[in-house]
Formats: C-alpha cells, structure tokens, sequence
DNA sequence: CTCTAATCGAGACGGTACGTCGCGTCTTACG
DNA sequence: CGTAAGACGCGACGTACCGTCTCGATTAGAG
C-alpha cells in the first residue's frame, strides 16, 4: 500500500519549487475566480492557467477546495494579525477602520473572497479563526450566548464587506467602517459582555 | 428529429400525476439533505428514492440546484406568508416568536435548509422575499441603508436560527426569540428608520 | 394481463380510418428514408409528419423495421406478381425488361428501397418471395447449388438494379435489361439447371 | 474549460497500451457478434468485455460502426494483400481457392463478418478495396460495364462465401473455389473485357 | 339521425443507451 | 527531487428515443 505519488513538503522550505507551484496555483485560482465559481473551474484549467502540469496539482491539494481553503486561510490569517491588535487595544471603530482599509487594498482578491461559493469558504475560515480567540478565555454570561455573539460578528462582518465590495459606487471606507462597528461589532461584542437586563 | 424533452405544466392541477413527482422529488431530496450535502447527491440517487424515474427529473427540473431553490421558496414563502402579518402589526418580538414556533414544528426540515449547501439557496431566497418587501416602499434615510440592514437581518436571522437548530440541547423558543428581537430585528429596524447621530 | 394498448384490425376493411393511417406512415417513411437511413429516424419523426399521432404507430406496427418491412414486402410483392407471368412465359430478357420499365416507373421509391439499410429489408424480402417459389418444385442437380443461384440472382438483381437507380445519367432500361439477363438471371439459371460438366 | 477526451496516436508504437486496448476492443466484439447484431450491442458491454473503461472506447473510436470498420478493414486488407498476387499471376480458380482456404482458417471470425449487419461493413470495404484497384488502370469497354462487373464480383462473392460459411455442413473449398470461380469471378470478369456481342 | 363502439391524440412516465466532462491514478520518461 | 505528459478507470451528467399507460376527444357506421 505504498502511496506513489510524491507529496512535496508543505513546510520545509528546503526548495523553493514547491513554494512556486503553489503560489502559482493560488494565483490562477484568484484569476478564474472572478469569472466563475470554484465548481465551474475544473482543476484542468487551473493547472494550464498556473503554468503547471495536471498532475502535479495532486501532489500540493488533494482538491479544488483544499486549493481555496488554502487561500482563504492565508487572507484571512493576514487580515486578523493584522487587526487583531487594534481590537485588543479597545478601539472598536478603528479597528473595523484598519479592516476596511486593508481589504480596499486588495479589493479585487477579497471581493472574490465574499462572493458566490469562496464567501462559504472564507466565512468558515473566520468562524475558525474566531473560536480560536473566543475559546481561550472566559466570558461573563450576558443575555446573548458567546457563540451567538461570533456568528453574528463574524456573519456580519462578511456579508457587509461582501455587499460593499460589490457596489458600484462603493462608500467611503470611514462610513463603512462606521456601519460595521454600529451596526455589528459594538452591539454584539456588549450584548455578550453585558449583564442581562 | 428532435423529441425534446416534455415539460409537464407548473400550474395546471387538471392533472394530478405531475404534481405527486415534484411532491416525491422534494421530499426525496429532503430525506438525503440529512445526511450529505447537495454536491454530494447524484440526481439518480434522488429519483430512485423518490421512486421516480431518472429522466422525469429533467422533466421537472433542469438540475439540481432547481429542486433545492423550489423547495427553499416554497418553505420560505410559507414562512413569511405566516410572519408577514405579525410583522406588519408593529410587534417584533413577537413575530421573531411566531418565527420560532413555526420552524421549531419542522425542526428537520429546517435544520436541512439552514445547514451546508442549501443554506446559501435559502437565504437567497429570504433576500428575494425580502427585497420584493422593502422596494415596495421609501425609507427615511438613516445612518443604515435600507439594503445593508436588510442584510443584516436575513442573514442574522438565518444564521442564528441554523446555530440554534443545530444545538444538541437548544434553548428554549421563548429565549431565542428573544435573541433574535434584541440582537438582530429591532437594532437594525431602528437603525434603518432612525435620523443619523 | 390485458393487452391496454387497442390494435386495429389489419384486415377488416370494415373502418377505412386505419387503412388511411397506415398508408400515411408509409408515405411519411418513404418521404424521411429520401434524406436519412431508416436508424436515422425517430418514430416520432415519421408520426409527425404522417399526421399521426406518437402512439397510434404503436397500434399498427410494434417497430420501425416492421413498417419499413411492410413497405418493402408490399412492393416486391407487387413486382413479383407482376413479373412473375413473363419469368414463367420463359423469356428471361422479357421479363427483366419488365422489371426494369416497372422500377422505372417507381424509380423514386425503388431508388429508396434498394439503397443503404433498406436495401437489406428489401433484399430480405426478395429472398423470402423466392425460396417460396423455388421451395415448391425439385431442381435437376447441376454444378450450382440451387440455393447459391437463387442467391445470385437476387443479389445480383438487387444490387445492380440499385447501382442503376443511383447513377445521375442512367443507362437506358433496355441496355439494364440485356446487362441483367446476360450477367446474371440467364447464366445461373443454366447453372443451375445444366448437368454438371 | 474543455478538458476534450483524449485521443491516443494511431500510429506512434512508442506505447503498447493503446495498440492492446484496441486489439482488446476488437476481440470483444468479434466475440460478443456471435450471438447478436451491432445494433444490439452497447458499447457498455463491448468495453466490459474487453476489459476496458466506458470512455476508453471513445478515445479510440467515435461509435461503435467505427471499431466494426476497423476490423472489417482490417481483415479484408489481410485477405486482399493475401489473394492479390494470385489473382495478378492470372489464374483465377487458383485465386478463389486461396481466398476459401484463406476465409476457412478464420471461419468463425468471418462467419461474423459475413452476416447480419457486419456483412454490409465489409462489403463496403470490399468495394472500397477494388474500386482502389480498379481505378488505377483502364478497360476495354465489354458490354458490362466495370462498375457493374466489379459490383457483381463482390457481392457475389460476399454473398456467396457468407452463406458457405453459414451451412451447417459446408461443402469443400475446391467446390467452392469452383463455384466462385464459374459463377461469379471469370464470366464477369470476361464480360468486362470482352468486345461487345 | 342518433349513439355507441372503434379509433385516435396528448400528457406523462419508466427505462436504456448515448456521448461528454471532469476527477484522480498510474506509468514512463525527462530535467 | 520534482515535474510533464500520455493513457486509463470511473462516476455523473444531460439528452434522445423507446414503449407503455391513462384519459379524453372524435368520428364513423349500425341501428
């Protein structure tokens, strides 16, 4: 039961090969992305469009949505490091600032992110991330459980950002901002922390 | 030539055969939707456990996906034709608990649509309502668009309602009706309807 | 096990309707069989443009092949019974003269009924038509079995006959005439007649 | 995008599988053509048989009359080349023994090939073959045309040997040889040449 | 001249086969 | 070590046509 493909390394840097061809790939699948959605694109042209053969696919994702979770999970690991200390700080409204700035940076990338069957992805991967940050610690038992608190940050967020990434003529990141902190995370992070009343 | 596929009529109820197969294909995928997601479901499996022939499907529905919205909008449309009312009375809190009764009756069913692949086509179909809703009026301008608070309450409401469906031990109607109101229908309602500040 | 589908009666002249439907399916198979090999076509097709409705054919005929063989055994009946008196007067060229006037003067149906797959059927039916006649009388034992010239002469007939119909500038019915009764009906009738030597 | 079936190289014998695929393909429906007809057949079973994927076959044939051409002309080739130098030195009982004595070492094979709907493949094959033949040189004009001759020839001779090989209890190859030789091959063959009488 | 049986049309369906697409594996051979 | 490319098995798809069934017209000819 030998396994005969060959399975590069994920992790050890050792040759910088492997590190391209997957780079490649995420690029390609950012490209097709925008036209269509991951169960319209076959791996195929994935491969063609990276400039690298079919069947080395296999030897870096065992499927299309490992390849956009992987993705996914890169974005969104960079957005909260980079957020994250902001929202430790205390300033909720500048933080949702931050956010908002630095997904106007990669509008492109992220609108594709939040939209059609990557946003499912992308919304999974923040749910992820979010348990993370939320298991660690304890919290004081307001009227709105924690777990319901993050999906409706988290949900929000998304489905906001993905609506303003969409628009034409897209409002300026302070009002975004502005909406996000209002409308979801100021309410839902007190809801939680509050005593019930 | 070409025989070209029948297409029995929608809406004639002259005859009853018809509607007894799209009847037996919704209930089919139903019964699947349980324990996969939609991607997951070959349109043969769903015939034969409808006990309907492979190509009738086709007969009915162009694919899969077709199915699935038929059944989201039926289940949606009868949702909101049993919430509208309440709603229109003025009492949110009391719709969000006509809400929860009416979908903790057909737990099941709507632990399917709320869950995996099929939730994307029920919210879909609860913006579609919800956009006929709200377009059929003007809005005072408040510090949230209209759209963004539609959004926002859709998905909160679809999300929120799919985590508690999916709770091993989940919280009494009363108390998620209750979430519900505070968290997600009243603030954005008021934010919508509310003059900046 | 009640046979559900009504099955007019072949004979009884005594409604004229199914007599009407079943010239108009030959007619529309002749028509079709102009364009398109009888495996080309749809039942669906000749119904159509017979006027006919999908499942009356199946009241007539319970395939294809049987309407395209009740065409062409209706046709080399009719040949046959009309060439068979000059055959029998025993002029050899007299009679294929006959044969060719009489296919010329159908040359449109026969060109059909001789060429691609019915010109299987057809040959089928001639064969069938002339192991009758030949079955019903004993034959002196010359050097060529008389099965093998029967088989000669109709393929023989069949296939130069059919080659006659398709040319753009075809020989005249006399020289078609002589070309078959010295090629192929005179020598093996002497073939198979003649002691062997 | 189009991933397009895969089409192996009919030529380049750098691989031996797909030489062993289509050999493989042409043994299954030589041998599934003893029971049944073409058309009976399903490429389902064809390939099954053969050991060989569904869609292999159609990386190798476009339909299922393709493999049988295949074969057909395969064999017929075989014969040809085998029985042309006979023929070509001038004796033409000589030729027709070979060609029986040929045709009987691979009886079941061409029993197949002179039967049912293979018979109308090879025949076709055949006039391809002699047409090729025929074109190269020039003819006397005899009062049969050499179309009509050549037409008679193979026909006669398909003809002919498909029912020997259909006998229960076939006669000889010198009876046969004989046979073909006077009924066929050298009257027409005279009829073509000869001046007209 | 009616009315009743023979004939037909239309809608719907179950089922078989087709040809195509894409996936994932294997092998071989090349840098 | 890593990749490219050819060939394949497999599962699903969507289509075409077949043959059957039901039901409801229509129509012709016997009374």
């Amino acid at each position: 039961m030998s396994q005969k493909i060959y399975m590069p390394h994920l992790s050890t840097a050792q040759h910088a090969k492997p590190v391209r061809t997957r780079k490649a790939l995420r690029a390609a699948l950012v490209d097709l992305l925008g036209d269509r959605g991951l169960e319209q694109l076959s791996i195929r042209e994935i491969t063609t469009r990276a400039g690298v053969g079919y069947t080395t696919f296999f030897r870096h994702y065992p499927a299309k949505e490992a390849l956009l979770n992987d993705l996914a999970g890169d974005q969104v690991q960079q957005l909260v490091e980079m957020a994250l200390p902001v929202v430790q700080s205390g300033d909720l409204r500048e933080s949702m600032l931050a956010l908002c700035r630095y997904v106007e940076g990669r509008r492109r990338l992220w609108r594709i992110l939040l939209t059609g069957s990557a946003a499912a992805a992308t919304r999974d991967e923040f749910l992820r991330v979010a348990e993370e940050i939320v298991r660690n610690q304890t919290w004081p038992e307001g009227w709105l459980p924690a777990e319901a608190g993050m999906i409706l940050i988290v949900s929000g967020i998304v489905e906001l950002v993905g609506w303003w990434l969409r628009q034409d003529d897209p409002l300026p990141v302070e009002r975004m901002a502005e909406i996000l902190d209002r409308s979801v995370v100021t309410p839902n992070v007190a809801a939680v922390l509050q005593q019930p009343g």
